[in-house]
RNA sequence: UGGGGAGUCGUCCAAUGGCAGGACGGUAGACUCUGGAUCUGCUUAUAGGGGUUCGAAUCCUCUCUCCCCAGCCA
């Protein structure tokens, strides 16, 4: 909101647009991106990057990157890594450190003591079990622990005995003091630190007790003095603990007023893809893709790999929009996104992957020529290239088909097309392998007078074909990506989202051929293969051999056609 | 069968008592040295019943459907 006509553009916007209004954060917004630093982040985190530090560009306020490290058990530097990576390529600034939960372990202690000596947390000493018989069910009130009415000396003593590690884990736990018998089996006395012999990945053998998401969270975000605490729909349960706690530690004088306010928004769900962590870490560990950035993968990292760029990805979370109910994108979309901007940027340049031999039989053998080519039509400034031309050439088998149906513009015996800045030509004689039938090379002839693509008598054709010359052409491989799911749903039928894995979501091309131009490409650079698609080259590239993904098709009115007639 | 949320084109998002709109998809055409891009047309929706109102997607009411919650995970 940079300028008073700008309206907000979801239902969050508009609550901070009347806090500010209402002055009630004194014209503040801070936001805050919080994962934990168990897993990679996909796309629907980068929804949440979107909204949250999008949020805090257009107020002109803050977003920090927080890691929510309460669990030493389950998070790993590799991963705060590889977090602070992906937010940093998505195009977003935390400033040069990001924060931590565990930075406020000291104070969340603090005000764990307080509580007690309020009244507000008890230690229970029920085991685990014990304490999930006594929470009662969805439908029935929970029973107060024995352990409840310990006087507060008592549970001081005892906290200190956790936190002083004279204890196993699991032997008690620090819990709220709310009500057994609430409706929201939230606030029936969660447990809000427990003991965990583990060491951490920042605070290593400091603690021994570590504090709960539920009780840490808003302690973070009260500390960090965020306004607006967005979160997804599955804590929506959780939000009156946190005002719950917040409004006690305001009483004691330990946090300041205003709180920050939680607000849930609807997680991300895409068509053809699955973004649970859970799910994501057994596709790895169970080697159905080859790690985290895969290019299927819908992790930043794969995608980056794929070849999506952060503005593709950005303006898909535009997009998309905010709101509260449960939805599932389409895939459709996130590749219009990519294909939008890659049209506008991708030099383009002509691969032919899979090959079939073209003799132009009237061509002199020894002879060879540089012929201009367009780098960008969408793009003037992106200028020209040269791209060699010969005797023998290659072009895409799926451009040629002895006997064609009607709908079928490209190549056919007898018949003539444009091979794109070249030269129009003819097929004259098409050479079968004996034994199996298969086509493995055409005569052709070229008309010397159409050079550069053009007739000077006006002669037009229905197609335009790319090709390469076979002496000059770099050998590469070039892998061909679909979804890594057959079914729209992952899962739905057979209640096994691995039961819909698409056996062919990878397919290698071993002999394709690029134009010499591209000789030195660097990981990371894209380009489209004209009519093939968009591709990028993997950093499995060596300096001998080239190694392309496909980030997308092109749109392609013949497969339409082709898929139709089926 | 408790509590918390949510129901609008095929999909996603708008419309905040006043002509249900946009994007993607689909489809037809124009154009084209990429069957790409671009441009144009068309396509389809307020979960259901009752009520309030001159007027309801919006307010009231009943019903239905879907999602989340019973970790010492986040």
């Amino acid at each position: 909101m940079t300028d008073e006509s700008s309206r907000p553009t979801d239902f969050i916007r508009e609550i901070i647009t009347e806090d500010l209004k209402k002055g009630k954060y004194d014209h503040r917004v801070h936001t805050r991106f919080p994962p934990e630093p168990n897993g990679y982040l996909h796309i629907g985190h980068a929804k949440s990057i979107c909204l949250n530090f999008g949020i805090a560009k257009d107020y002109k306020g803050t977003c920090n990157l927080r890691f929510d490290d309460t669990n030493p058990e389950k998070e790993e530097q590799e991963y705060v890594e590889s977090i602070i990576d992906a937010v940093r390529w998505l195009g977003f600034d935390f400033g040069p450190e990001p924060r931590y939960a565990s930075d406020y372990f000291g104070f969340m202690y603090t005000a764990a003591e307080y509580l007690i000596t309020a009244g507000h947390a008890y230690v229970d000493s029920q085991t685990a079990e014990e304490m999930r018989e006594h929470r009662g069910t969805l439908t029935s009130p929970g029973k107060e622990s024995p352990f409840r009415g310990r006087a507060a000396a008592e549970n001081l003593d005892l906290f200190r005995a956790m936190r002083d590690g004279r204890h196993p884990d699991g032997a008690m736990v620090l819990r709220a003091k709310i009500d057994m018998a609430s409706p929201n089996i939230n606030l029936r006395d969660p447990a809000i630190y427990r003991i965990k012999h583990a060491e951490h990945h920042r605070t290593g053998s400091t603690w021994c007790i570590y504090p709960m998401y539920t009780y840490a969270h808003p302690i973070e975000d009260a500390r960090e003095n965020i306004t607006h605490s967005i979160c997804t729909l599955e804590f929506e349960d959780q939000r009156p603990f946190y005002d719950w706690l917040l409004e006690r530690l305001a009483e004691g004088g330990l946090v300041q007023r205003p709180l920050p306010q939680q607000i849930e928004f609807a997680r991300l769900n895409l068509s053809f893809t699955v973004l649970s962590k859970r799910k994501l870490i057994q596709l790895v560990t169970e080697g159905h893709v080859t790690g985290w950035d895969d290019p299927r993968m819908p992790t930043v990292s794969g995608m980056r790999r794929r070849g999506y760029t952060p503005e593709a990805i950005r303006n898909f979370c535009e997009r998309i929009g905010v709101a509260k109910r449960d939805s599932t994108v389409d895939l459709a979309l996130l590749e219009f996104c990519i294909r939008e901007d890659l049209n506008k940027r991708a030099p383009r340049v002509m691969a032919v992957l899979r090959p079939l031999r073209v003799v132009i039989t009237n061509y002199p053998e020894d002879q060879e020529e540089e012929l201009d080519a367009v780098n960008n039509p969408e793009d003037p400034a992106a200028g020209c290239r040269t791209v060699p031309f010969s005797r023998l050439l290659y072009i895409e088998r799926d451009d040629f088909l002895e006997n064609p149906p009607k709908q079928f513009f490209r190549l056919a015996p007898g018949r003539e097309v444009r091979l794109r800045y070249a030269y129009y030509i003819t097929c004259e004689k098409v050479v079968k392998d004996e034994r199996t039938g298969e086509v493995v090379e055409l005569h052709c002839t070229y008309d010397p007078k159409t050079r550069g693509g053009d007739s000077p008598d006006g002669r037009k054709v229905k197609a335009t074909l790319h090709w390469v010359s076979a002496r000059h052409a770099i050998s590469s491989e070039v892998r061909l990506y679909t979804t890594l799911f057959s079914t729209p749903e992952p899962g739905a039928e057979s209640g096994d989202f691995r039961q819909d894995i698409n056996p062919a979501s990878l397919e290698v091309l071993s002999s394709a051929y690029v134009e010499p131009g591209l000789a030195g490409a660097v990981p990371g650079s894209r380009y489209q293969f004209e009519r093939m698609g968009y591709f990028c080259v993997d950093p499995d590239s060596t300096r001998d051999r080239l190694v392309f993904n496909r980030t997308v098709t092109l749109k392609d009115a013949w497969a339409k056609i082709q898929k139709a007639q089926k």
